[in-house]
Formats: structure tokens, C-alpha cells, sequence
DNA sequence: CGATAATGATACGGTAGCGAAACAATCATT
DNA sequence: AATGATTGTTTCGCTACCGTATCATTATCG
């Protein structure tokens, strides 16, 4: 199965998921705070927030402030590293992943209709 | 062409290619400018402030304040309809259009990558 | 132990977003 | 011309975001 898109198709994708997203009801999520959560859930643990930071390549208190945001949506927790109580580990949670899961339908849903 | 996605493509590709966005130096818009820039140059003109707060599903000054914010960035450009003076024109630019260009480029650049 | 380093959270001043409501300008209707 | 409708902007009070700097807690190293 391919992926390749033309330039053409990308955009238009990202266009009718965008809109389906900023249309539908989900809370209203940062870029920011859409590709920290999308990390989390995609990429494998551990994840900290100085990792995030240095991922995302923005300052610590932007992450701090984005677990804040979505950990009171429920999307996200925090726990400390009981080997190193310094750090936090960020977690996954069932509402954070049937918000992706909700994602991910819409762009396959808007995808499957670029057909040509 | 196909462009199906599995839902674990559709994901990863929507993360990798917000990640490179947040990662850039490219002005840090919102979903709801995203997704305003790009109704404006794919779906064909006239753009009005009534008619995009409708389609996004948000009130008017959305629209203005979101104009505001994109135009001073040169975005985009505002001009008076000269037979119904009431109305707002919104209309492209060279700068939006690049800018879209480079995301066309990323959104396609992550696909790519997708091939397994 | 004591000093230094590392980690995440907080305080601060500033900017920009939000919806609801009120507003000015323009057009349509009579 | 006068009234009412339509369009986009502005104002209001509020919330949330930003980066810088600082802080509290914990770990490491001498």
C-alpha cells in the first residue's frame, strides 16, 4: 500500500481533518499540545518533560503547562520515578487514547475520499 | 493512486508532520488559523468573515481577531467588496501561499517515509 | 557531610485567545 | 427619507498561553 500524496492532496487532507477537528465538540487543543499528546501515545515510554521539551524543541514550563491543560481533560497523568524522584513520568490514559483513536478516524475518513 | 491510510499511519503521520511544524520557526498558529489559512487557498473564492465563521462552526470575531493575527503576518489580506460594501473580501497572498507550500512539503516529506 | 548539578514547578509581566454583547457602516424595503 | 436588516469590528471581562527567571526537591560527586 502506498502513501505518496502530491502536494495537492497533503494539503487537502490536512484541510478537511483540520476543519473536522476545530468543528467537532473534542476540546480545543494547541499545536503544541496536540503533538505532545500524539507523541506520548505514538512514541515509547519513558517520557519526561525535559524529553518532551528538547523534543518539541520549546522551554520546560511549555510542557509543564500543556500536562496541566490536558491532564485536567484527562488525556494525560503524571507519576514520579520512583528510581529517580526527580523525574516525571507522563502516562497514558483511556480518554487520551479515545481522543486519538477519534483522530485517527477522522483522517482516515477524510483520506479515503481523496481518491482520485 | 491510493493514498488508504491504516489508522497507525494516519497518526503517525499527522504526529511527525506537527511535530516538524512546532519545530520550525514558522509563526505559531492555532488549529482555527490553520485551518482558516487553508480554506482560504484551497477552496475556491469569494471569502467572506460570516461565511468562514460558518464553516468553522464559530462566531464572527474568530474570523476578525483571526485575521488580525494572520494579516499582520502577511498571511493573508483583507479588501472592501465594492458592490456590497458591507462585506469583507479575504484574499491570498505570496507569503500565505508559501507558507502553505512549505507545509504541502512536510505533510508529503512524513508520508513518504510511511512506505512500509 | 557539603557543595554542585539536575529536574520539574512556580511566579511574573506581557500577549493573545475566547464568547457575548454592543457598535458603526452599509444595504434593502417601504 | 425612514425603518429595519445585514455585515464586520470593537469592547468587555475572562482565561490561557508565552519566555525568563527563580524555586523546591532530589541526586551526585568530592
Amino acid at each position: 500500500m502506498s502513501v505518496a500524496l502530491s502536494p495537492s492532496q497533503a494539503l487537502h487532507l490536512w484541510h478537511s481533518a483540520t476543519l473536522r477537528l476545530v468543528r467537532s465538540d473534542a476540546p480545543d487543543l494547541t499545536l503544541r499540545q496536540l503533538s505532545i499528546l500524539l507523541h506520548i501515545y505514538l512514541v515509547p515510554p519513558p517520557h519526561t518533560v525535559r524529553g518532551l521539551a528538547s523534543t518539541l524543541g520549546v522551554t520546560k514550563p511549555v510542557i509543564t503547562r500543556a500536562l496541566d491543560s490536558m491532564g485536567s481533560l484527562g488525556l494525560v497523568r503524571r507519576s514520579r520515578d520512583e528510581r529517580d524522584r526527580r523525574n516525571v513520568i507522563i502516562q497514558r490514559t483511556v480518554d487520551g487514547a479515545l481522543y486519538l483513536e477519534k483522530l485517527g478516524d477522522i483522517i482516515i475518513d477524510e483520506g479515503r475520499e481523496l481518491s482520485l
